[in-house]
DNA sequence: AGCATATATATCGATCCGATATAAGATTCG
DNA sequence: CGAATCTTATATCGGATCGATATATATGCT
């Protein structure tokens, strides 16, 4: 799923300008598992606009900055589902948080420890987030999806806050020579 | 992250080439939470040598393609290390299947159920395959991190197979107004 | 008045990804 | 035996993407 359909995709559920676009995509439950920035969104627009997926639509409000409203035309509609019938290509997912856990053995406990910290606290947030936009899920399948996201939080949550503890006991005292460790 | 870092952890565990980087970041733990193309690799590694993070050394075995032996210098482990102790960036997810299912309101019920069931025997499949690693675990944070994995893929897994069902009737059936529910 | 923030479009450079080119040894299999 | 395919190995190209920045105007705060 490259930019277009991603635009394809948030325009299906109404017309928007490019900046409302990404307003939509940094809210759950896109911001979920997509993400993309203003360098890709305009290009793509105007690309689909050329392709007639999209029809664009000057808007000048009264004293506001000047905004083109795009919507989806049938060709692009027809564009979205046909993406979204694909096999879908499989997850990627980039974690600094995991990677750092990988490789924790090089930090300092009380670091590590703290990042774990900062994570959960993350998390607590980004889960009461999701919690809150529960009334707006309307299709079976949304509905399906939110289900799945809390499910994903909440476990993580979970294994963090009770696998904490033993981390932190492993890491002070790596008992390997249990024989003269007073200075410990 | 980007592909120096990564290289430069990599290369933390042991000296490799920039093919020898690539099929490590394949497997597990790596390949849960990082990817990245030979394409980013060989550039990164060029850099890392020029910038003394690295030492490379070329290597000729008999009757075996050319390759370069690249190790992690004092230099590079400094650098690798001041890197970890950075507060991690957020994640980022992209997600062909679960933007699917948002949208899954657009694709024939059929279809979506189908997408479902390729991605629960995907997940049993990297589910298998992460149980598998165990006995490589080495460090606690790194016992901690295959913990997590472990507990997230099962979380999944559960709810899309407890949920499934749920899914499937409200498709097929789309009961809007509630009076006279015997079939349920 | 001054400053920060929000709305809005657009582009640039650096990076990144997927495909491809190149090449030689290893494996497989009729 | 030979042909096809796979694995090891390095490298680069074009297109896509990301993060930062430029440009403007309107709003809100103190």
């Amino acid at each position: 799923m490259d930019a277009k359909i991603l635009c394809l995709a948030v325009l299906s559920r109404g017309p928007a300008s490019g900046y409302e676009i990404k307003k939509r995509l940094e809210q759950p439950p896109h911001a979920l598992f997509q993400d993309t920035s203003f360098g890709s969104i305009y290009p793509a627009l105007r690309r689909l606009a050329e392709e007639g997926a999209v029809s664009a639509e000057p808007l000048v409000e009264d004293r506001r900055p000047a905004k083109k409203i795009f919507s989806l035309t049938p060709l692009g509609r027809e564009r979205l589902i046909a993406a979204l019938g694909q096999p879908p290509q499989p997850d990627r997912l980039r974690s600094d948080f995991l990677f750092t856990l990988l490789y924790g053995d090089l930090l300092p406990p009380p670091l590590l420890l703290s990042i774990i910290d900062a994570r959960i606290a993350e998390l607590e947030g980004k889960l009461a987030w999701m919690e809150d936009c529960e009334p707006s899920i309307t299709s079976p399948s949304g509905a399906f999806l939110h289900g799945l996201g809390l499910a994903y939080y909440r476990s993580c949550l979970d294994y963090l806050r009770q696998n904490r503890p033993r981390l932190a006991a492993e890491l002070q005292g790596p008992v390997q020579e249990p024989h003269d460790r007073a200075a410990e």
